[in-house]
RNA sequence: GCCGCCAUCGUCUAACGGUUUAGGACAAGUCCCUUUCAAGGACUAGAUUGCGGGUUCGAAUCCCACUGGCGGCACCA
């Protein structure tokens, strides 16, 4: 059996989404699972749509959730993608779609590039008719137009009344449409570029790649490619199509909703770990119901599983879960680690270590430190609303019986503020609410007497002050 | 409009055509723990497997039709 070659071939045309880290991994998993090689091929063939930097951060994203590619021009020792762009200069492209021409299976379009507005146009005129009028040109008349310094694209010839079918290997079935009803595509632009449809069918074949993932959206266009691959006389890679991703609100996942690129869930606090585990269990389940991995349990375990064939919603709330499952594994300092992104300016590193222990449990990303754990770093604002009747005079006697602790520490502390609240005869909950009010102005916090702990004596008592003195 | 794909609890899913009173996870609810919120533990509820026909001794599992959802139809990928 020949070699499992993969790839993952994003356009760097914005940000890594979710769905394109999918497919990523699992044609990386794919092909690690056999022992065999993952290729990173840039499509970068529409210069115009083309961000600049955005491949690299593909690049770097890829790597921060640990994969990596095994092949490509070496640059400084390490590989670098293969970039379509570059390729274009080498004539592989156009060589191939002149072989097309001369095989009479793609001819010379001389029709006026459109603008986006005429695309509504022609999207109109496909509904009756797909071929394009150019078809009959006669090639001889085309290439003397060309002589006369005219620039022609070049499109793919669909022959009539013919059937052509693949077998999916993700889907399990044979899939098969008529060729009357495969629009031309244009394969070569008037700038000299290849279309998605050529490029990915010569660098496909070209670098060996013998199992084709991809996006469930790219379906409709497989005849295209089934197509090209014979006329070039090109062996047919296995192709499989994984599922879209949905939307909770319906349609593919959009923007609109949330996030949807890797950067936002990493910036907003998302473990990458936790985004790969969950995003691993979206479009793929072990036989068992087990859902932690590792990526190299993934690898492992890729095989025994199976690659779902139905349209799975993103599920916000399960990422939530992984995410927090993962920020309990750390340990105290990795945790206060990756929190000094999240923690406010100039904010004491001795002091959020401290913190971290009262926090892991209770935040879900890393983004929430700052809301349950902001207090102690600024004063808090307070709305008087939170106190109930009983407060004014509960934090008085309060700062009262705290100030006379001579060694600040939780016993201590638990064991004035329980016997005041024994003689005055107030209620537990009572009291406490109050005074977690008055120290963090927020009824939901870390266990509130280690917060002071933390604090500090002084700080401690200026914030009692304080409150009592706003409910005077 | 044309072409194609899909269809099990709210969501993600498990279940060689028979061991299934359809299992697990997230979410929800109840309880325990508890000075709040979490975390943790225990439990509950939730799916006549979209609908209708077949095939079969037997169907969530196979076939057909319907309905619904999704995707695509650019000199974009």
């Amino acid at each position: 059996m020949s070699e499992v070659r993969t790839r993952f071939a994003p356009s760097p045309t914005g940000f890594l989404h979710v769905g394109s880290l999918r497919t990523a991994l699992f044609a990386y998993a794919f092909a690690k699972s056999q022992g065999g090689k993952f290729i990173l091929r840039v499509e970068d063939t529409d210069c115009q749509r083309c961000i600049p930097g955005a491949a690299e951060k593909i690049y770097e994203m890829l790597k921060i959730f640990g994969i990596d590619w095994d092949e490509g021009p070496l640059v400084g020792g390490s590989y670098a993608p293969y970039i379509q762009s570059e390729r274009v200069r080498t004539g592989v492209y156009k060589k191939y779609a002149e072989q097309l021409l001369k095989g009479g299976h793609a001819y010379y379009c001389c029709c006026p590039p459109e603008e986006l507005e005429q695309i509504e146009e022609r999207h109109e005129r496909k509904r009756i008719e797909l071929r394009d009028p150019c078809r009959n040109v006669d090639i001889q008349e085309a290439q003397a137009r060309i002589k006369k310094g005219e620039k022609l694209a070049i499109r793919l010839r669909v022959p009539e009344n013919e059937t052509v079918s693949y077998h999916d290997f993700v889907l399990k079935k044979e899939i098969s449409w008529e060729t009357n009803c495969i629009d031309e595509v244009m394969l070569l632009k008037t700038d000299g570029f290849p279309t998605y449809h050529l490029g990915v069918v010569v660098d496909d074949a070209l670098m060996q790649i013998s199992h084709v993932i991809r996006g469930r959206d790219w379906l409709p266009s497989t005849p295209v490619h089934l197509l090209l691959f014979k006329y070039l006389g090109f062996p047919l890679p296995q192709i499989g199509h994984l599922t879209d991703i949905l939307d909770p609100g319906g349609g593919k996942l959009s923007k609109r909703k949330g996030a949807v690129s890797c950067e936002e869930f990493l910036a907003d606090g998302y473990l990458p770990e936790a985004i790969l585990n969950f995003i691993m269990l979206v479009g793929w389940a072990p036989k068992d119901n087990r859902e932690l991995f590792t990526l190299e349990e993934f690898i492992i375990n890729f095989q025994k599983g199976s690659l779902q064939i139905a349209n799975p919603v993103f599920n916000r709330k399960k990422l939530d879960w992984f995410n927090g499952i993962y920020l309990r594994k750390k340990t105290d300092e990795e945790l206060a680690s990756l929190l000094k992104n999240y923690v406010p300016d100039g904010a004491n590193v001795a002091l959020v270590n401290q913190t971290v222990p009262l926090v892991k449990d209770r935040i879900t990303k890393l983004s929430d430190y700052r809301l349950l754990a902001g207090f102690f770093f600024e004063e808090p604002k307070i709305d008087r609303a939170l106190f109930s009747a009983t407060a004014g005079v509960q934090l008085i006697k309060a700062a009262e019986v705290l100030g006379k602790i001579k060694k600040w520490e939780k016993v201590e502390i638990e064991e004035g503020l329980k016997k005041l609240i024994e003689k005055e005869k107030w209620e537990t909950g009572d009291f406490f609410m109050n005074f977690r009010v008055a120290i963090s102005g927020s009824k939901i916090t870390p266990p509130i007497t280690d917060s002071i702990v933390i604090l500090g004596q002084k700080t401690t008592l200026s914030r009692l002050q304080q409150a009592a003195k706003m409910l005077e």
